[in-house]
Order: C-alpha cells, then structure tokens, then sequence
DNA sequence: GCTTGATGCGTAGATTAGCTACATGTTGCC
DNA sequence: GGCAACATGTAGCTAATCTACGCATCAAGC
C-alpha cells in the first residue's frame, strides 16, 4: 500500500479505534494493525504527531499513568471527536462511492 | 470531501478514465466530474500537474491536435499505464478493506 | 553482567501531491 | 462589448506522512 494512500484517512482510523475504549499510543498501533489484517502497520513518526493534532484539534483528550514503570499517554474521544468520526464515516462512503464510480474496480 | 483524501488514489482514477477511449484535459476532467456523479471537480492546477507527471512516467502518452480551432492534447493509455491501472485497483480493493477494516462503517 | 527485543513516547527534517491563484487564448451567444 | 464555456498551463503554498533519530524501561536468554 502506498505511503500517502492514507492521507485524510488516518484520523478517522484513529478515533474509530478508540471510539469504545481509551488507548495509549502503543495500543493504538496495535490495534490499527490487528484490525486491519496486518496491513496497517504505522510507524511511530506518524501516529504520535496524528495524536497530538487530534488532541490538539479537540477530538482526543489525553491523560499519563504509568503501568509498571513505564509511562503511557492515554487517549479517549471527546463528544466533539465523536461527531468528528460520525462525520469521518459518512465521508468515507462518500469517497469509497466516487473512487468505485470512477474506477469500476470490479472490472479487473 | 476533503482535499487530500484524494491523495494517491487520483492517478488511477486517471487512467482508468482514458482506458477504453483516449481523453484530452478538459474532457477527463467532465469525464470525472461524471462518474463521481458531480463530486470529483478537479480543478486544472491539479489535473494538468498529474497528467504530465503520468506521461513523465511513463504511463500515459499524449498527442496534440486542433478541433474547432482549439488546441488539444489527447492523452492515451500506455501498455505500461495498463498496468498500472490494474494494480492500481488491486491496491484500492486492499486499501478499501483496510479502511473498513478499522472504521467499521456500517455501525454509524 | 550483557545484549536483544518488545514496550513506550517523542522530535526533526524531507518529501510531494493536491490546492489556490494566476496567465493565456479561442469560440459562441446575448 | 462582454461573459460563459472550452482548453492548457505554471508558480507557490500547505500539510500530512514518512524516514531516521533519541531516550527510557522491562523481560528473556546466554
């Protein structure tokens, strides 16, 4: 999969993934590439700066614990993440309609 | 639809509009303004870019001709472009599954 | 005791594709 | 004369992702 394939992609990925838990980063990563088959597999240069523009944005609220002896940063969805990603969704099906349209990727 | 959500996914998209038939510029562009049903409304800053970029690689080839006065440049598929059409969609069919994957779109 | 891999967070700098805004010219219609 | 549609193109900006680092802890293996 190309590298910027992802692009305005991503932070909907990510608020999805903490839509029904807070993560920390870390899980974050982990669970991106868990439920994406493998496939999704972020390296840390992106989702850490993608965190903070999300939090920094309002989507995210962030808060640090440490779980034995290490320090972790953990992410929940605000109310206003959560309209965010409702809104991330209906877009994606927009996008996923005008790519197939155009495309007809059925036609191999 | 945001911007770069378009990001890597244009160039197939091209291509697969001059698949069967080759396009000058403009035309591509109502071709894909089109099949997205009046959501893909390229403006030229970028289509022109992407289609010199795309015969620069190698994957479009491009004619000049002269209808009603007007000069136009005729771009058609390459065998190389054909190509890369195909995997273009193999790689939309991985990113899309990706996508889903992760955002679980039907659970608005 | 040492090394390695997994866990965990982060920044700096480069890349690059799509965008806005502009420039140029023709044709046809009011 | 003027405006919309047709037709191609460049210059410069933006911003999200990437690569390549740096730092620290813990557990396992030798």
């Amino acid at each position: 999969m190309k590298a910027d394939a992802l692009r305005g992609h991503l932070d909907p990925m990510i608020l999805a993934v903490v839509e029904h838990e807070p993560l920390h980063g870390y899980a974050i990563m982990e669970a991106l590439l868990q439920r994406s088959g493998g496939e999704l597999d972020l390296p840390t240069g992106t989702l850490y700066p993608a965190l903070r523009r999300l939090e920094r944005a309002g989507y995210l609220a962030s808060e640090w614990s440490t779980v034995g002896g290490r320090k972790r940063r953990t992410y929940q969805l605000t109310s206003a993440g959560s309209k965010m990603l409702a809104s991330g969704k209906q877009e994606w099906l927009t996008f996923r309609a005008v790519v197939e349209g155009v495309l007809r990727p059925g036609q191999a």
